[in-house]
DNA sequence: AACTCGACCAACCGCGATAAT
DNA sequence: GATTATCGCGGTTGGTCGAGT
């Protein structure tokens, strides 16, 4: 039986205060990243050590974007979705600049929901009669049954009276809806196959609008390191493999 | 002004993979 | 080869904020 790492009763939780972050900044910008058993003492955190990464890697790291999406990020991530499903790391190492953590919360509250509006199901990317619009999205039970989670939200609520909506965030933008279908048929049938094709080869390369700017967190004049690239176990090419992508335009 | 609801996002948790012993 | 320690990932939760009523 593993014991919890967080099980200490004097680490701090929750929120990360102005002092923890520049401790933890001061200290890996001395020691660089690694051992985060040992960080926390080292650096004089009453933080475990995995609190301290996920704080580092998606909070702090100085490459990191921190703004809006762009719709090249966008379009990448769906598209990247087709191909890995809910490999989040994967899809972030594609995207410099920004973590798992934030693709997969920009999934959740924003693609998915994108996608629904336009009849694709975000799951298998098939345009799906599940989900002809918004208007049937209610908390009733058929989204889940289709494999589709509820957000978070649905569940937080008490009240059973839930008003439908209707206003998308995202606006929608119209979508192409007929090249989704010919990606999500391709690019299902891609997925299919990418549970079997574990060295799927993934070296997409994407032009970053020069619009977006390379802010980070902290706008000091640290150089941008991409650790995304060790992130990833195994190299992968998306271009060799990935004709159908270019139908997603 | 107060309350409710929905959305967003940082952080936590549990587990699998891998490295070290 | 077995066991233990550590890392990294994906799913989930909880807090906060803004819009709507």
């Amino acid at each position: 039986m593993r014991k919890p790492c967080c099980d200490k009763q004097d680490m701090n939780k929750g929120a990360w205060s102005k002092q923890e972050d520049q401790k933890l900044i001061d200290y890996i910008k001395k020691h660089g990243e690694g051992c985060w058993r040992t960080l926390p003492q080292a650096a004089g955190l009453l933080r475990c050590g995995k609190s301290c990464r996920l704080r580092w890697i998606n909070y702090l790291r100085p490459d990191l974007k921190r703004g809006n999406f762009a719709e090249d990020e966008e379009d990448l991530i769906i598209k990247l979705h087709a191909l890995l499903g809910n490999r989040w790391s994967l899809i972030a190492g594609r995207l410099p600049g920004r973590t798992d953590n934030e693709v997969k919360n920009y999934w959740n509250s924003h693609l998915r929901r994108k996608l629904i509006n336009m009849g694709i199901d975000p799951n298998n990317h098939r345009l799906s009669h599940k989900f002809p619009s918004l208007q049937n999205q209610t908390t009733s039970g058929s989204s889940e049954s289709s494999g589709l989670k509820l957000p978070k939200d649905a569940k937080k609520k008490k009240k059973n009276n839930i008003k439908p909506t209707n206003k998308p965030k995202t606006g929608g933008s119209g979508g192409d809806i007929n090249n989704y279908e010919q990606v999500s048929d391709a690019a299902s049938g891609l997925e299919d196959e990418s549970s079997s094709l574990p060295d799927l080869n993934l070296d997409l390369t994407i032009n970053i609008p020069s619009t977006i700017p390379a802010s980070s967190a902290y706008e000091d004049d640290q150089k941008p390191i991409h650790h995304h690239e060790s992130k990833s176990p195994r190299p992968t090419q998306l271009a060799s493999c990935s004709p159908t992508l270019l139908l997603f335009q």
